[in-house]
DNA sequence: TCCAGAATCCAAAACGTTTCGGAACCACTT
DNA sequence: AAGTGGTTCCGAAACGTTTTGGATTCTGGA
């Protein structure tokens, strides 16, 4: 593997000169820039990062650290899309991605800040983990600039992006206001997401500007599983056989309340109305089609790429990126047949 | 951030018997092992990687080459199955995992060994690039290890993780001819894929061993996309009604043949029997479910990983693993009710 | 008492790069 | 002739680790 030096020995300079040839100082006669350019390609040359992270303190790396990226998760390609969108950006910068996960015996055996260091990574993107995650905390604590997506904390070294949930949310239910819905239920994720809290929100908003009640027993949480939600919806609607509409925090969980609705023989949309939050793949191709609120995910990935690369570059501060959301009706919601 | 010097300080020995403690060489005695492991942990120790991989001379990286993780690619969750198949792995040894995209103007500018040489990755697990890409000459001219999904190259430093095709094509094909048809037509991918070639020679044997004859014309290319296999998909089955059933390469193609299908006002699979390949994850929810050839993608992914590991740590020579294929009987194929 | 061998420790070199602080040289100006 | 300023180069230190090849001390047996 050649090295600096021996381009050095070759072309008959110091190391100093190759490398500040090489790295485009004005300090060195353009004739034996040439040169230098020239033995470099010869020989094939290609600098050692590691000897180059050592003394600059830094990797022009950036570290994923998520938690979606197992076997039973395939279904749910946020995390790709996610990835897609970081991917799309850092490939036309100068900084490599590296991925971390949180699935594994690691977790418990290597704190998140140690993962950090010894990888030297200059920034982080953090993605799907609860917030009752430990790793969560030495994130705030420890001084590696980072980007959270959809967990709202700020600090002078963190910054996040999201979407505007309480809004979503809003749009949703007041989709199923508009079609005559009064008998509206929940299906939420659970309470260590920040998401959860701001679309519960925005659904009691909703409700309440609508002048309608609201009923707590609507509110369940589906875990943001497709089967716990199934077994959820199956309850809520045999002991609450009036409900005529239901909001569902993530797409897959809509797609659980539509099984659930399908064993207890109830139409949809004419016996019951369910919209999504996502705007996952699989919404627009199951049968009825998921009416949901469509988020760019994909931009989201992008988005904290480029806050992330920006603050490690410029220095800058993270700040707080919110994104709009976009209602897309498609067949699964319909309007109210009962009174 | 502390280093190895500064445990040394503090306990009061050399980094040399810091880093052997550390490391758990038998030669220090283990009073002061367990001071030294105290002290660390106190201090908030962690390794530098790059140091020690400037001096070790490997890294304990291992890249991802893929060119598959892109923006309109999201639908095809294969990429995200490899991915967390590798990542299953990766997370339970001590190896890390860079992206490497192939996406991006960089290609261009860096060759493939650059991209290796410069993150001194150990090896690599290269998917989704075409058998003309330039990167994949490279490869197999490198010294790298190397493993590949679904291309079959074989030397002391590259092998390869693949599904019997030929097998699985034939499998699709006999499932055709057990329905009564006659007149199936092939929508393959495109020349630069083994995959194609493979599953191009199944479809084949399989009519020569049922006395069938081989329509060329009737064999295409939808370059494993979505669209451009519903205008192919369109022009065949206008120039050639009597086709009954079609077997595509890809489930995305067959998603496009059913959309032509549906264009023609042909049913599926009364009028038109489709046959997919690969069992992705939209196969089983679009309507008429798909009938498809399923490969065990995440396990592709994990096998290798684990094969790649092995060779870097055993430095054994990387060999070839062939997984099997399954037929998934869905709602896509059905008796040929033509004669 | 002396010696062999085990146990425990360490100094220094090496990995490949960047960068600080100057050195050497040349051409002008005064 | 002396000083000034610009251009082009370089030696050496530094980054944080591992490893080589001993050095030192201790233990037990002859």
């Amino acid at each position: 593997m050649t090295t600096i030096k021996d381009i050095a020995r070759v072309t008959g300079v110091s190391v100093t000169t190759v490398s500040r040839a090489l790295n485009g100082y004005s300090d060195v006669n353009e004739k034996t820039r040439q040169k230098i350019i020239r033995v470099s390609k010869e020989m094939n040359y290609s600098p050692n990062t590691h000897a180059r992270s050592l003394v600059m303190n830094k990797s022009k790396t950036i570290g994923l650290l998520v938690s979606g990226l197992v076997k039973s998760s395939v279904k749910d390609n946020f995390t790709l899309q996610i990835l897609a969108g970081i991917n799309q950006f850092t490939a036309d910068s100068d900084y490599d991605l590296v991925l971390f996960s949180t699935t594994s015996t690691k977790q418990r055996e290597k704190t998140y800040s140690q993962l950090c260091k010894e990888r030297r990574v200059d920034g982080v993107i953090i993605q799907g983990i609860r917030t009752d995650d430990p790793y969560l905390l030495e994130v705030v604590e420890s001084n590696i600039p980072c980007v959270l997506i959809d967990i709202p904390i700020n600090s002078n070294t963190v910054g996040y992006i999201t979407t505007d949930n309480v809004e979503g949310a809003k749009k949703a239910v007041n989709h199923l206001i508009g079609l005559g819905h009064k008998k509206i239920a929940m299906m939420n994720g659970h309470e260590f997401a920040f998401v959860s809290k701001n679309r519960l929100e925005g659904f009691k908003e909703a409700l309440v500007e609508a002048d309608l009640p609201i009923h707590n027993e609507w509110i369940v949480n589906g875990e943001f599983s497709e089967e716990a939600a199934e077994e959820k919806a199956l309850e809520l609607l045999t002991e609450h056989p009036d409900i005529t509409a239901i909001f569902c925090a993530s797409d897959l969980m809509a797609l659980g309340v539509m099984k659930a609705a399908k064993r207890l023989a109830i139409d949809v949309p004419n016996g019951l109305s369910v919209i999504g939050y996502d705007d996952i793949l699989l919404a627009s191709y199951v049968t009825p089609a998921l009416t949901t609120i469509s988020q760019n995910i994909y931009e989201m990935g992008y988005g904290a790429a480029k806050q992330l690369v920006h603050t490690l570059e410029e220095g800058a501060e993270p700040n707080v990126i919110t994104l709009g959301t976009e209602l897309k009706v498609r067949d699964t919601t319909g309007p109210c047949l009962r009174r």
